[in-house]
RNA sequence: GCCGACAUAGCUCAGUUGGUAGAGCAGCUGUUUUGUAAACAGCGGGUCGUGGGUUCGAGUCCCUCUGUCGGCUCCA
């Protein structure tokens, strides 16, 4: 119907949106009991979110759906829209026994919107954006199939491209946990069968680069049922990783003026009851209990609390600011079972954690640096960052005053502009006690996450009636800067892994230089001794592959457990000193290859190491 | 926490309508002394995640718990 003028994107959309009435068609065919709730379009597909009561459905029945569906598209239904007054429609919708439209539709008289932000406006027949006299709604028909839609809508159920659906899962209706759970079953669709094959390859090899799947293949972390869920153990390649990692964001940090500082895991919880978290996460904190006194204590769920009694040990002068300190640490929270999952979220967070105290007049030139420490370090991740500006909503989910407020999000808007930085804005992604500047990093794969964060922070102050004397004699609050840098390392090397797809650079690498013997003569294994403790000399992880094995078999151990640099050692190596280095693929610049003597390459790997490059100069 | 699926050897998996477990890789031992992605042979290894139930008999059927996965909700 609509569909001339409309960009390719329009045109995607309406198609996924049809798909989704053609599933309810499908669905309705099968099953004429079931009860619809919404079906909107996603990032690569569409949903509809059902009811069938007590039996359900499960992913078998899938084919089945599917196969209706393509019956539906085959019969090439024109979709037709027309409207209806709205007390007609709450009459249809009732006839119908369709409680959720009914529901929907109640809402949408009495308010002219359905109120939350949890349902499209596009789900709605009329456009939620204005007054509140809803007269008429519209509704799209195909077939014998009626739903209570806006559109747009393809022509016909015959132009929908190509299709696949995915799972079923569940989902609280209208997004909230009390609400009664329905199903959803997802699909992707893309204009042509070829885009459609070409997603599905992409979540073939995403599935391949799974952290969780590489985490056992390369040996970095464990878990175990007696440890308990989403606390995962980390083996000594694992731990390399974390330990680089902290040390990279360490040294960004200290090179700007933060100093180390070091505060206990477990407080009392008196700590975060005067800052405000207890009030608000109170029901995720890990309870301690002491058998010595009658306080509670709680394990840290974060580190700004204890930091401002650092602070606020002794009297500051405005001279002293900013004072700024870091602390890499573990902090603990009681996540709900049914999030938790690989090393993306788990019980035991490891931040590196920052707070800058300073005047109001250093927040910009704090900020900066802060930017420029996150773009240096995600630069050499070779990870791509987008920047969201994250504001508190008109929810009662903040403290501090809506002035304190507005001046805070001015600040980190200008600070962002100031920086010619890409960026979006987002209500109601802010933290309780200020608003945030959010560092999205892409991945391989082009997915999104939130890594690093620079918040800027009025209220944490008062609450701990921080104080500086100023020029004038005159007690001022300080500001806070809080920022991570990686955020979670656990949950950054999650997206890390994934982004690397396990091949990681020499300077992270958990074993960087593997030394494979040609035979087990004691000459070759001395030799390879003295190679090994030379590169250990120069700071290079380093081992040695002296099995009674074939020289293919250890290459090919090597390669699989993606190390950087392999060095074949037998009597050739032995008799010129020099080496043509087995480099792996994805670090070569040059495809010559070439022979070093073993000090000349072993000196360039360690230096690579050390300037943390991604590519081989060798 | 909620909805759904899953849990067999270190790893990846097979195991027919219920009749007390198999393979490949890895490991160990021996032979071989190897030149750039898998030498050959032998051996060991599992109270089938936990606890309970049905049954003459449970890896297989039912319940509980734990854990994992896909989502929902949440994320300082």
């Amino acid at each position: 119907m609509q569909e001339d003028n409309q960009s390719p994107e329009q045109q995607l959309h309406a198609m996924r949106h049809s798909l989704a009435h053609i599933m309810a068609t499908a669905i309705t065919r099968k099953f004429p009991h079931v009860k619809l709730g919404v079906g909107p379009v996603v990032q690569h597909g569409f949903y509809y979110d059902i009811d069938l009561g007590k039996a359900g459905l499960s992913e078998e029945d899938l084919p089945a759906i599917e196969a209706e569906m393509k019956k539906v598209i085959a019969e090439d239904q024109p979709f037709e829209q027309f409207s209806m007054p709205i007390d007609e429609a709450i009459a249809w919708a009732q006839q119908a026994g369709q409680t959720y439209k009914e529901e929907l539709l109640n809402d949408l008289k009495r308010s002219g919107t359905t109120s939350a932000k949890d349902i499209d406006s596009e789900e709605l027949g009329v456009a939620t954006d204005g007054d509140s006299q809803v007269a008429n709604v519209s509704f799209y028909r195909n077939g014998d199939f009626t739903d209570l839609c806006r559109g747009p809508h393809v022509a016909s159920t015959g132009k929908v491209g190509a299709f696949k659906l995915m799972r079923v899962s569940g989902a609280y209706w209208r997004g909230k946990d009390t609400n009664p759970q329905m199903q959803r079953i997802y699909g992707v669709a893309f204009a042509t069968e070829k885009e459609l094959r070409q997603h599905l390859a992409l979540l073939e090899e995403a599935k391949k680069r799974d952290h969780r799947k590489l985490g056992q293949e390369l040996d970095l972390f464990v878990s175990s049922d007696l440890v308990g869920a989403g606390l995962p153990l980390f083996t000594p390649r694992g731990t390399v990783l974390r330990e680089e990692l902290a040390r990279f964001s360490n040294e960004l940090r200290e090179r700007n003026g933060f100093q180390k500082v070091f505060t206990p895991h477990i407080t009392k919880q008196e700590l975060y009851e005067k800052s405000g978290h207890w009030a608000k996460f109170g029901d995720e904190l890990f309870l301690v209990k002491s058998q010595e006194t009658s306080d509670n204590f709680v394990m840290k769920p974060m580190n700004c609390p204890h930091h401002t009694q650092i602070f606020a040990s002794k009297p500051r002068s405005y001279r002293d600011l900013p004072i700024r300190y870091l602390d890499t640490t573990t902090v603990y929270r009681d996540e709900k079972t049914g999030e938790l999952g690989g090393l993306s979220r788990v019980r035991a967070i490891t931040q590196d954690d920052s707070h800058a105290f300073c005047r109001r007049d250093q927040i910009e030139g704090e900020i900066n640096a802060l930017l420029a420490a996150a773009h240096e370090m995600y630069e050499t991740l070779g990870l791509q960052l987008q920047v969201r500006l994250s504001y508190r909503d008109d929810s009662d989910a903040y403290i501090g005053s809506k002035e304190l407020w507005q001046s805070a999000q001015n600040q980190l808007k200008a600070a962002v502009m100031a920086n010619n930085l890409d960026y979006f804005e987002e209500e109601g992604e802010a933290a309780f006690y200020g608003p945030k500047i959010d560092m999205m990093a892409s991945d391989a794969l082009g997915r999104q996450f939130q890594v690093a964060t620079v918040q800027l922070d009025f209220v944490m102050p008062q609450r701990f009636e921080l104080e500086y004397t100023d020029e004038h004699g005159v007690k001022q609050p300080p500001v806070m800067v809080h920022c991570a840098l990686l955020g979670s390392i656990e949950r950054f090397l999650s997206v890390y892994i994934e982004h690397t797809a396990g091949k990681f650079p020499v300077w992270i690498a958990p074993e960087q230089v593997r030394i494979i013997t040609v035979n087990q003569e004691d000459v070759t294994t001395r030799f390879a001794g003295k190679i090994a403790q030379q590169a250990r000399e120069l700071g290079l992880r380093v081992s040695i592959d002296n099995d009674n094995e074939s020289v293919g078999k250890k290459i090919r151990a090597a390669e699989v457990m993606k190390v950087p640099y392999t060095l074949v050692i037998g009597e050739k190596e032995m008799q010129t000193g020099e080496i043509t280095p087995r480099i792996r693929r994805d670090m070569v610049v040059n495809e010559t290859q070439q022979s070093y003597t073993i000090d000349e390459l072993l000196k360039t790997v360690a230096h690579e190491a050390k300037s943390r490059v991604s590519k081989t100069s060798l």
